[in-house]
DNA sequence: ATTTTATTTCTATATTTCATGAAATATGGA
DNA sequence: TCCATATTTCATGAAATATAGAAATAAAAT
């Protein structure tokens, strides 16, 4: 990745209403959620909705996919993966100790009762 | 973490310099840098490198600790780990293993001599 | 106390980003 | 075709942010 795709993820998600919707969608996982039903759910209008997707969308944050009428959004998981790597590349310089927590804290637990 | 806070980091790390000292302070770990040190390394004029820095202070990703004339600048992995876990937030909608790829890219690779 | 080094604060200008109304595009149904 | 629904594109004024010069502050050395 080079940094100026990383600048357009972070400078993406540095907007409240594209970092609810980013959240929103990592709960929905690979069901993704059709725009209209973002804009109901976090209250946007549907073009500053639009223009808040595209951002995200460029930025490798998000994918869409038509269908039918509507457009619908996912987390792109790869975007994610690619973006963290490059932020914490060659990190705590030689101490894994250091950053093991961020990881585990980071660690899905999806289905689990307790955290 | 609190919305705000998520806000204040993602805008802190979505400008070219800022980001290219958190990434210089990942891989300094837990020895650091001095501001000045820094703003060689990145070819930044001081008064900018310092505004730059009180940005990534604020937001929760770098401390500071004076040593002498100097002040020396760390990544602070407990805010790394409260912002990646607040934007991961409940994923995936119950299917870990959408997101698991994402948790081990980022493992900490320190030391390893392959990938 | 004065000087030197390291860093920050103040202030102004230039640039970027934001949400919106209005219009356009795309799909599906009658 | 004509209409309704879903979403995007365009243009714009208002607000936020970035950079740098100049001055100020803090610590150490003489």
């Amino acid at each position: 990745m080079e940094i100026k795709n990383a600048l357009a993820a972070f400078s993406a998600l540095s907007q409240q209403t594209r970092l609810e919707i980013f959240r929103l969608l990592v709960t929905k996982g690979m069901e993704g959620m059709a725009a209209g039903d973002i804009a109901d759910a976090l209250d946007v209008r549907p073009n500053t909705l639009s223009a808040n997707l595209v951002i995200l969308v460029n930025a490798g944050l998000l994918r869409n996919e038509r269908q039918g009428r509507s457009i619908r959004y996912y987390v792109d998981m790869q975007g994610m993966r690619f973006l963290l790597s490059f932020l914490l590349e060659d990190c705590c310089g030689g101490h894994p100790e250091l950053c093991q927590p961020v990881i585990s804290e980071i660690s899905c637990h999806c289905g689990e009762s307790g955290g």
